[in-house]
RNA sequence: GGCCCCAUCGUCUAGGCUGGUCUAGGACACCGCCCUUUCACGGCGGCGACACGGGUUCAAAUCCCGUUGGGGCUACCA
C-alpha cells in the first residue's frame, strides 16, 4: 500500500505537479498526508478516480457559548479548508431540544463572527439566509435522512429492533462488568425479522449489529487506530420515537453533505471505529479522520464550561484581539515548519498551516503566554485600527470621550502602543485624562512626597512649568532637564513627584507625553493640587505627633 | 473494571518514523544585567526537561515490553 502510494507521489512529483514538496525529505506519513492533500485539491480525474475538492466541518451542539475546545476545532477545521481551497461547513447538532435555545444558537455564532472564522455554508443566522447546496444544517431538521438511513439498514438486517427494557439492559451492563465479561447480545438480535416487524408498534429501539472482526480507522493525527469490534456493543441508531443517536446522525449527515475530512476533538477516537462502521454498512465513502487534543485550562484539567476563558467571548470582554487568540490557540496544537516562529497573522496561518504538525498531545492554556502574544498583536496593529479599539473601551468604561479629539486620541495610541498587553489596559493607563485624581496611590506618596524639599521642589517645578510656552513634550522636558542641571540632581528625582501629582501614581505613560496631552492648565492645577496635598498632609503628621 | 489515546524544562514545544551530529534547541514565565523618568518594550545572559523500570544495540530522548500518571469511550447525551 505504502509503496503504491510513494510510486504514485513519485509519477505525480517527477511531473511536476507537487510544486515544491521535496519527496526526499518526507518521511512516508508525511508522503501519504501530503499525497491525499493532493488527491484532494486535485480538479481532474486522477488514476480513474474523481476526486472531489476539501469539505470540512464543525458540527457544534448549541448548548450555551462558544466553548474555547470547539473554537480549536473549527478553527483547525476552517485553517484546513482555507489552506486547502476547500469549504468549511457549519452544522449545528441541535437535535437536544432541551439543550437547544435560539439564544444560544446566537451567542456561538458570535464567537465564530468575532474570530472570524466564516462559513461557506451554513444554517441561517441573523439576516443571512442558509447557504449551500447540502443543507439543511441544522440536524433537528434532518431527521428524514437519519430515519431513511436507519430503515435502510434494518431492511438489510445490519440493524435490528430491539424490544429490551432499560433496566433488563442494565442488569446485563452489571453482571457482565462483576464478571468480567463482554455483554451479551440481547436475544432482539436473532428474532425473526418477520416476527420482529410484526411488533414494531411496540416500546423498541434500533441497534446496529455490529459485525465480528476488527475496525481500523487511519488518523492523520493518531496513525492506525485497531479495535476488536468485540469491545463494541450493538448501539442504538434510533431512539424509541424514531429521533436518531448523535452516531447515525453524524455519518448520515457527514456523508451526505460530502465531507471529506472529519477533523474533530480526540474523545470521538473511540467512536470514530463506530462511525466507520456506519459508514461502511451505508456503503458511504469513509472520510479523513484526524482526533486532535482537546484544550486544557491552566491546571491541567479539561476546559470546564463554567471557567472564565471557556466562552471565547470572555477573551474579546478581556481585551484580547482575536487574531491573537486563533494565533494562539493554533499554536495549542500545531507547530510551524519554520522553527522559532511564532508570531503568525490569519493569513500567514492559512499559508502555513499543515496537518503533518498536528501534536498528538493535550495543550494546557496558558495566560501569560497568551499575554504575550496579544502583545505582540497589539504592536503590529495599524495606528489607527488600536486607536478605533481603544476609543470604544474608554467609551465602554464610561469615560466621555467626546472631550478629547481625533488627534489627542492618536497621540495616546502613539504613547501607548509598545504597553499593552490587552486592550483593556489602555483604562488603567489613561483615567487619569477623564477623571480627576481622587487619591495618590500611598507607596510613591511616601517615597517621592515624604522626602525633605518635596515642597520647595514641587514649587520650582510649577514655575518651570508656567514658564514653558510651547505645550509640548519636548519643550517641557527641557525645562524639566535644565532645572536638573541646575539644581544638581537626575531626571528621575523631578520626573516622579510630578507624575504622582499628575496620575496619582507611579506607573503610566511617558511623563512628558502625558503632560503634553493633559494640557497646561490642568498640568499645572494638579501640580498645586499636589503641593496642597503635601503641605496638609505634613501638618497632619505634625498634628498628630503632638 | 474493560478497551483506546497521550507522556521532553513550571508551561507550549523542536528533535523521535530514518538510533550516533542532543554535554537535548526555541518561545512564554522566572532571575540578573543593559537601555531608560516609572511601567512596559527592546537587547544580553542565567535557571530549567527526555515520567519510572526493564530490554534490543557498540550506541536509545529516539525502537520494544512493562509500570505509573493524565485523558477519553464504555447512554434510549452530543
Amino acid at each position: 500500500m505504502e509503496d503504491c502510494i510513494m510510486r504514485m507521489w513519485r509519477l505525480k512529483y517527477d511531473e511536476g505537479l507537487l510544486g515544491g514538496v521535496s519527496l526526499e525529505d518526507d518521511s512516508p506519513d508525511r508522503a501519504m498526508v501530503l499525497w491525499i492533500e493532493f488527491l484532494s485539491r486535485c480538479p481532474t480525474p486522477c488514476f480513474g478516480v474523481f476526486m472531489s475538492t476539501v469539505r470540512c466541518r464543525i458540527a457544534p451542539s448549541p448548548s450555551g457559548f462558544l466553548h474555547i475546545g470547539t473554537a480549536k476545532m473549527a478553527l483547525f477545521n476552517w485553517l484546513y479548508a482555507r489552506k486547502m481551497g476547500g469549504t468549511f461547513v457549519l452544522r449545528l447538532e441541535d437535535t437536544d431540544a432541551e439543550r437547544t435555545d435560539e439564544t444560544f444558537v446566537k451567542a456561538m455564532c458570535e464567537g465564530f463572527t468575532w474570530l472570524g472564522i466564516d462559513w461557506d455554508e451554513g444554517p441561517a443566522f441573523g439576516d443571512d439566509g442558509p447557504r449551500g447546496d447540502f443543507g439543511p444544517y441544522r440536524q433537528s431538521e434532518r431527521k428524514v435522512f437519519h430515519q431513511e438511513a436507519g430503515q435502510k439498514l434494518l431492511a438489510e438486517n445490519k440493524a435490528y429492533r430491539c424490544f429490551c427494557t432499560r433496566e433488563e439492559l442494565e442488569v446485563e451492563r452489571e453482571a457482565a462488568q462483576r464478571e468480567k465479561r463482554h455483554r451479551n447480545k440481547c436475544a432482539c438480535r436473532n428474532l425473526d425479522a418477520a416476527a420482529a416487524e410484526q411488533r414494531k408498534d411496540e416500546h423498541h429501539t434500533v441497534r446496529f449489529k455490529v459485525p465480528e472482526g476488527h475496525t481500523e480507522v487511519a488518523d492523520m493525527v493518531q496513525g492506525t487506530v485497531r479495535t476488536e469490534n468485540r469491545e463494541l456493543d450493538d448501539f442504538v441508531i434510533l431512539k424509541p420515537n424514531g429521533d436518531p443517536i448523535f452516531h447515525l446522525a453524524v455519518v448520515v449527515d457527514d456523508a451526505l453533505m460530502k465531507i471529506t475530512h472529519v477533523i474533530r476533538g480526540d474523545d470521538h477516537l473511540t467512536n470514530a471505529a463506530r462511525h466507520v462502521l456506519l459508514f461502511d454498512a451505508l456503503g458511504y465513502e469513509r472520510p479523513q479522520f484526524a482526533h486532535l487534543p482537546m484544550v486544557l485550562d491552566e491546571t491541567g484539567k479539561k476546559f470546564s464550561k463554567r471557567l472564565h476563558g471557556a466562552n471565547v467571548l470572555d477573551w474579546r470582554d478581556d481585551g484580547y484581539l482575536p487574531e491573537a487568540l486563533i494565533n494562539y490557540v493554533a499554536l495549542l496544537g500545531w507547530t510551524p515548519a519554520e522553527e522559532n516562529r511564532e508570531l503568525f497573522t490569519i493569513e500567514e496561518l492559512q499559508e502555513a498551516f499543515d496537518p503533518t504538525r498536528w501534536s498528538k498531545s493535550a495543550a494546557r492554556f496558558d495566560r501569560k503566554k497568551f499575554d504575550w502574544l496579544n502583545g505582540q498583536h497589539i504592536r503590529s496593529l495599524a495606528p489607527s485600527v488600536l486607536q478605533e479599539r481603544i476609543v470604544a473601551i474608554l467609551a465602554d468604561a464610561g469615560f466621555d470621550t467626546a472631550q478629547k479629539d481625533d488627534a489627542w486620541f492618536a497621540t495616546l495610541t502613539e504613547v501607548c502602543q509598545e504597553k499593552l498587553a490587552t486592550l483593556n489596559q489602555i483604562v488603567g493607563l489613561s483615567d487619569f485624562f477623564f477623571n480627576e485624581i481622587a487619591e495618590y496611590e500611598a507607596k510613591p506618596v511616601k517615597k517621592h512626597w515624604r522626602a525633605d524639599g518635596a515642597v520647595e521642589l514641587m514649587t520650582q517645578l510649577i514655575g518651570r512649568m508656567e514658564g514653558v510656552k510651547d505645550w509640548n513634550r519636548d519643550p517641557l522636558k527641557d525645562a524639566y532637564k535644565a532645572l536638573g542641571e541646575e539644581i544638581g540632581v537626575g531626571l528621575g528625582k523631578l520626573v516622579h513627584p510630578t507624575r504622582l501629582a499628575l496620575t496619582g501614581k507611579s506607573v503610566g505613560p511617558g511623563l512628558f507625553e502625558l503632560a503634553e496631552l493633559l494640557g497646561k492648565e490642568t498640568c499645572l492645577a494638579r501640580m498645586r493640587q499636589g503641593l496642597a496635598y503635601i503641605e496638609t498632609s505634613l501638618c497632619d503628621e505634625g498634628a498628630n505627633a503632638s
